[in-house]
DNA sequence: GTTTTTATTTATCATCTGATAAACTGCAGT
DNA sequence: ACTGCAGTTTATCAGATGATAAATAAAAAC
């Protein structure tokens, strides 16, 4: 039953710190990173010291696993295609929101983002900061558009607004949250939580124009 | 400028008592609970093994946290006044959630929360199971009467039903999360959020009829 | 005022934990 | 087959950390 665990081989210097990094990122989504460097080399199956041979400490360590999970998640056409006003407006957020999700609602991304805010890591500050000038602030003025409002040079997008786009964006994540997080049950369809949810959004905008 | 702390004065058994564990709700919500008895002694002002006078153990002073923290923050009046139909809907939900964050939305109880979540306490499973029972499912049912829709009796409520109804709800917590976890600036208006986020969800779902 | 009680501190333990140094061993080059 | 390099392990350290026991001192009891 393949007892052997990839055993004690000799591995390339590339292979083992790939290895190293890919275990470390599973290890510390689960246990945070108070979880220990002797823990960590037993899952990996090899000995706590040669942890040290790749990486010199384990803060060290930890900031690879931010740079590989979080570096390059957003694909700038993404957001894009939400302001490409040639296709409907429902349309390109649940394909916006499909495709985000893909990239980031995953058990990894999702806990390790959680644990590092916690921590205060700046990796959350300046991720917030991406979501709302590339996702919200876009969404923001496209809703306007589709509600037939002032357009943002008449009067620029106030904290109010975002706030209540938030609350789509962090419903949705918030989906995630209950599946990674809780691991709650959650239906496993979430392409049909989004198209509700956004038709619930534009059609509810539409209705109540604020 | 009131230098010394409340200092090494000898308290009451139940004043040091209530002291230490007022502090750990703060310091364990700041740090997670992997942080140290000793950092946690000075805080208080004491000396570390007076901690293990109070409390046998460390796990039982995080128990201790844990039910200070949680226990009878949900009123049922708040859920039973969900359903009075003498109420418009919108007014329901906007008080209901006007009082659940005002109980819930707090800085130590999110923090906690969400690192009891990540180390799978036993504690959220219960928590979740709560909301989905009293306060989720409830306005499903309200929802559906609403929207004109099908009773209860007639088809029952289905996961894509109630994770729709999670999306506003996660949406509206993640406010709280944004504020407390994240720590970023948040328009400080929760009642105005509140209000634009249930009439929008009221009057989505009224002109899509899913 | 003396004694008794008990809240609190000082001193200390055993284990854990990040990190280092030296010994070992598989493999490439000859 | 021998040699040397380099990947890996064993042994170990120093400081941290939860927990305990004995000593101290402030308040209560007499």
């Amino acid at each position: 039953m393949n007892a052997k665990v990839s055993s004690t081989r000799r591995l390339s210097p590339e292979d083992r710190e790939k290895q190293i990094l890919e275990g470390a990122i599973k290890f510390f989504a689960e246990k945070g990173f108070s979880g220990q460097t002797r823990e960590l080399a037993l899952q990996l199956g090899i000995t706590q010291p040669l942890l040290y041979r790749y990486f010199p400490t384990k803060r060290s360590l930890i900031e690879r696993v931010f740079n590989e999970v979080y570096i390059n998640k957003l694909d700038p056409v993404w957001s894009e295609a939400l302001t490409d006003r040639s296709q409907p407006l429902h349309k390109r957020l649940c394909d916006f929101y499909c495709n985000y999700s893909e990239a980031t609602y995953r058990n990894e991304w999702i806990r390790i983002y959680m644990f590092s805010a916690l921590m205060e890591e700046p990796l959350n500050k300046h991720y917030i900061g991406l979501v709302e000038e590339k996702i919200l602030a876009p969404i923001c003025i496209e809703l306007r558009h589709y509600c037939g409002l002032p357009d943002i040079d008449i009067n620029p997008i106030d904290q109010i607004e975002l706030d209540h786009v938030w609350v789509m964006h962090g419903g949705l994540f918030y989906h995630a949250i209950r599946k990674h997080v809780y691991r709650s049950r959650v239906s496993s369809n979430f392409n049909e939580i989004v198209s509700r949810a956004v038709s619930t959004m534009l059609e509810g905008n539409k209705a109540i124009q604020h």
